[in-house]
DNA sequence: GAATTATGCCCAT
DNA sequence: TGGGCCTAATTCC
């Protein structure tokens, strides 16, 4: 389930189970031998992650990027004697002692400079799950969206302007805001946007803690069911949590919007005078 | 067993 | 705006 808090979670995982380790890395597909062979053997540095990409650093410098798009998965294993079979199509696993990773279906895995890797990084966005002592990112995401002629909704979808946030948070954090996703960027306060990047830092936390987008605070003591989980996202034709109006869907820029009309409202008069 | 769908993003037009 | 990528799970006959 590839939004930030996954790769997050992932890379915490690939620093724990293979950090600081040489790795056996093989192309059981096919269609990453060569990068592979160029890693195979070597250490692992250390697993990051900004937005939606995770980067693992080896040494001499090369870094593998790793982009898992909409299909892409990891699995993590141990074994017993012999490592198992690759099941379907993986295109990279990684060996260690008796542990496995494999990855299928990214859209990106490729090997680059270390160096190349950190100016991409940097070309992302400020991302809630990268902690900063001086809050400039959240400066940097209050910034872009004050400043932006385009809708709230395209904005929140934009790794440029946020790293790390997808369809689902997207859906939920303007819901919980009660904000209207067609509602421009520049129509809103300051006090506004703060607001939706602290809850996007708590509720990505969350992700990264469990595994599990949840979005509604009861749910936090229970285990969420899979289905039906959120206030809006996949609920369009459904009551509204909170008001019981049908749950809207929309395409925006060819992906599903969900919103509730009536709960979700454009910020209020007074911040749109000021503007 | 086939068709549809997906939490993403690139590119061409 | 629409197609392509690329894989597995879910839904529909």
């Amino acid at each position: 389930m590839p939004e930030g808090h996954t790769v997050h979670r992932t890379a915490n995982h690939f620093n724990e189970v293979f950090g600081g380790k040489v790795l056996e890395v093989i192309s059981p597909q096919g269609r990453f031998s060569a990068g592979a062979a160029q890693i195979d053997g070597l250490k692992l540095i250390e697993a990051w992650a900004v937005g939606k990409q995770m980067f693992l650093n080896f040494e001499n410098d090369l870094t593998l990027r790793i982009h898992l798009g909409i299909y892409g998965k990891w699995n993590f294993a141990k074994f017993k004697e012999v490592v198992p079979e690759p099941v379907g199509q993986v295109r990279v696993r990684f060996i260690v002692g008796n542990q496995f990773a494999d990855l299928r279906g990214p859209t990106a895995c490729d090997l680059i400079t270390t160096q190349e890797a950190l100016v991409l990084a940097k070309q992302l966005g400020p991302d809630p799950l990268n902690p900063d002592s001086d809050s400039s990112q959240e400066s940097r995401f209050v910034q872009k969206i004050t400043t932006s002629k385009r809708a709230i909704g395209l904005l929140l979808m934009d790794q440029s302007v946020v790293a790390g946030i997808g369809n689902v948070y997207r859906a939920e954090l303007l819901f919980r805001a009660r904000l209207d996703p067609y509602a421009l960027g520049s129509m809103f306060p300051e006090s506004v946007i703060r607001g939706i990047w602290h809850d996007a830092e708590t509720l990505m936390k969350v992700g990264v803690a469990t595994g599990i987008m949840i979005t509604r605070d009861e749910l936090l003591d229970a285990l969420p069911a899979k289905v039906d989980r959120y206030f809006v996202y996949k609920r369009e034709g459904l009551p509204c949590r909170v008001c019981g109006t049908e749950v809207s869907i929309a395409l925006m820029a060819s992906r599903k919007l969900y919103w509730c009309t009536k709960c979700q409202t454009p910020p209020a008069t007074a911040a749109k005078i000021e503007t």
